[in-house]
DNA sequence: CCAAACCATGGACCATGGTCTATTGTTTTG
DNA sequence: CAAAACAATAGACCATGGTCCATGGTTTGG
């Protein structure tokens, strides 16, 4: 009954919470895009989630649909928390911060291929 | 020894010249993103490509780097091509520039995350 | 002429990212 | 308590996008 007063939750909530499936976060977890902390003073060895957890999988989610894969974007967040070593952590993300930015420009250029296409077809369609 | 004055062009100077595999031409013709005129006059059955081809295929090339799927391609191709219904060309198009420039605003979140991040990253450093 | 280089086809193979299923164990709740 | 709901795990399965391979035909150049 103790619900959604934050702390931590399983797996059913944080899937609702962030709109993934089940499967989908355990494959990230066991991609160590996330953590769960295995309770071991309990008797199941359910996955709890703190909600910072549904935080990170917001970035993954958002990282996931615009296309980085899940190896990138585990050396980001690996990067976050990389206590060990920041200017290493910098790196990373500064190159992939850069990386995003050519792809924008990428994806610019397409976009003006369409629209140019677009303006032929409408000539087109002019002769009507 | 006629060569490389326009006219057509077998796979092995269109790969030279687009930088893609032969059998990545071939799949990509193989799912319509482009078309080769198969010469009947001929004994052999070996693909003959226009100049034209090679522009196709540049565009191909970037959609594909952006993350545009194969399939999405193709609709975009056929509108371009589609003397049939303009109209419909014309929908298929403006669809995906929209669904181009929303995934550029996605993108542009997450190097603001990066960017964020990079702060604490480097606000972690400055404590040396 | 003959070997090397090229082409075609089909199918195997691979990685990625994700879903689905079966089995088994745990918790919750009427 | 017992059934329903939830969780875990492992492995099968799927789609996508590409590469590689085997086989066999064609062209080309020395």
């Amino acid at each position: 009954m103790v619900h959604g007063l934050g702390v931590v939750m399983k797996i059913g909530e944080l899937s609702e919470k962030s709109g993934l499936s089940r499967d989908t976060i355990r494959l990230y977890e066991k991609n160590g895009l996330i953590s769960s902390s295995a309770s071991q003073s309990e008797t199941n060895n359910y996955r709890h989630y703190s909600e910072d957890v549904l935080l990170q999988l917001r970035f993954v989610s958002s990282a996931r649909k615009v296309g980085i894969s899940i190896a990138d974007i585990r050396e980001l967040t690996e990067a976050f928390f990389a206590s060990c070593d920041p200017s290493e952590a910098e790196n990373v993300i500064v190159a992939k911060s850069a990386e995003l930015k050519t792809r924008i420009e990428e994806i610019e250029n397409v976009v003006r291929f369409l629209d140019a296409a677009l303006l032929k077809v409408r000539e087109g369609l002019g002769d009507d």
